[in-house]
This record gives C-alpha cells, sequence and structure tokens, in this order.
DNA sequence: CCAGACGTTGTT
DNA sequence: GTCTGG
DNA sequence: CCAGACGTTGTT
DNA sequence: GTCTGG
C-alpha cells in the first residue's frame, strides 16, 4: 500500500467485526485517502469499540496538527524505536478493516492493482492517538496509523512493500492494551494470512477524489498464504 | 498513495 | 523539484 | 546547554 | 514528550 484502500460493507467485513465482537457497522467508502475519517478497531480496558479516525497519526505531543512528516504508515522495523510511534504502539494499537487494498507498478506510468482476500476481509495492524486538551473530549482528534512491512514474494512483483495482515488468532493480543507493543513484534511479519488475488484497476481511480469502485481489468492472478 | 499546484495585480 | 490536498 | 526533529515511499 | 545534533 500503504496508501490507498477500500471498506466494503459486505459479509466477509462483518463476520471481521464480529469477529472481534465489535456490534457497530461501517460506511462503504472507496479509494480512501490519507487524512480522511476510516473505521478503526481499538480497544479500552477490556471494551473494544469500532471508531472513526484521521488516517494520519497526530502525536499528542504537537502543538497543531501538521501534515510535514507522512504519518499515515509506520514500518513495522523500528517501530518500538521511533520517537514518533513507539508510545502508541506500546499501549494503543488498532485494527484497520480492510476489504482490499490497492498498490501501484510502473508500467508506462502508474498501474494501479487491487489486492483483495479470496475470502473474508483484512486486519491491518495500525497505532492510535489522541490529540488535544485532555478535559475537552469533543475537541480532541483521534488519528491513525498503518504499519508496513517488507512485500511478500508474490506482491513483491507489484512494490515492495505492503501492510501488516494480522491472522485471526493474533487479534486479541494485538488490540490487548495490557501487553506492551515490544512482546508483540513477533506478530509484525511479512505474511499473508489468507490466499489474495492480485487484479489491475482502471487507471482512473490513481486520483484520490474518484470515490467510485474501481473497475477491474484483466485476470486476477492468485497469491496463495504460503507464497 | 497520487494528482495538482506552485502567483500576482486588479477588476467584478 | 517539492509541497499540499484529497 | 538549547534547538529542532519526530516520517514514508520510491528513485537515483 | 523525548532524543539527537551542534
Amino acid at each position: 500500500m500503504c496508501g490507498r484502500y477500500n471498506v466494503t460493507d459486505d459479509p466477509a467485513l462483518r463476520a471481521l467485526l464480529d469477529y472481534l465482537n465489535v456490534k457497530a457497522a461501517v460506511t462503504e467508502q472507496y479509494n480512501i485517502t490519507p487524512t480522511e475519517n476510516v473505521p478503526v478497531v481499538r480497544q479500552i480496558g477490556s471494551e473494544r469499540e469500532l471508531r472513526y479516525m484521521h488516517w494520519w497519526l497526530i502525536p499528542h505531543w504537537l502543538e497543531e496538527p501538521q501534515t510535514t512528516y507522512a504519518m499515515f504508515n509506520a514500518r513495522a522495523e523500528g517501530l518500538a524505536e521511533s520517537r514518533a510511534f513507539r508510545a502508541p504502539f506500546k499501549r494503543q494499537r488498532c485494527i484497520f478493516p480492510v476489504s482490499s487494498f490497492i498498490e501501484w507498478r510502473a508500467e508506462d506510468g502508474k498501474q494501479p492493482y487491487l489486492i483483495q482476500p479470496v475470502e473474508g476481509a483484512l486486519a491491518v495492524a495500525g497505532i492510535w492517538e489522541r490529540w488535544g486538551e485532555e478535559g475537552k473530549p469533543e475537541a480532541q482528534i483521534h488519528s491513525c496509523a498503518m504499519i508496513t512491512t517488507d512485500a511478500v514474494p508474490g506482491i513483491h512483483k507489484i512494490h515492495a512493500r505492503m501492510p501488516v495482515m494480522l491472522p485471526a488468532d493474533a487479534l486479541s493480543q494485538w488490540l490487548d492494551p495490557a501487553i506492551d507493543g515490544r512482546d508483540l513484534l513477533p506478530l509484525l511479519l511479512p505474511q499473508l494470512p489468507v490466499d489474495v488475488t492480485v487484479q489491475a484497476v482502471e487507471r482512473r481511480i490513481n486520483n484520490g477524489r474518484v470515490k467510485e469502485r474501481p473497475e477491474l481489468i484483466g485476470e486476477p492472478e492468485l497469491i496463495g498464504r504460503c507464497g
């Protein structure tokens, strides 16, 4: 990606939210770009919730929100050491429900490809922050970033990086704020927890203002979760 | 992530 | 070439 | 000590 | 808020 994805309100995504024991529903969003509000699942104590957050992490110590630095992705490598990321990584982790995401490859310009699970939705690892005065919850901004890692071979043909996709049996640990993030670093490996397809899509979605379902082009390629 | 702007003076 | 906006 | 950074991707 | 560079 790790800078464009889709959220579809379909059985696959609902199944993921059910699995996480989250009741709320999502709104369909296509061609989501950094700085948009996106749904993420987080856990406070033992309570999980779906909450819309600004997709561009705003560290709590900033005087004012800014976009000077690219903060919508956070590299898994160095996450525990990064000044900007390590605090939220420690106890403010979240999951991005993702129906499909987009990667680009240079082919006479930029050709977008849709990566989509064959079955179910993706649980992408993330971190979140809260910015603003403690006493004014309505004025606070919640923000989030997706964690990235090296692409697995099947996806590397398109792009060298990809979001960290968590397997189902890792989700409870990932969301548990009682666990220190540093103890969860082994979860942040390049891996496909499910089979996915990679398929070219129309280039007009390169423009982030286009918010329609992308038209597929050509044949999908199946990438097995083990290769 | 990609696309598109990136600027001023003066007029409506 | 680089920054901003979506 | 204080000031300034704190980031990613992709390309060369 | 905390680390790095000067």
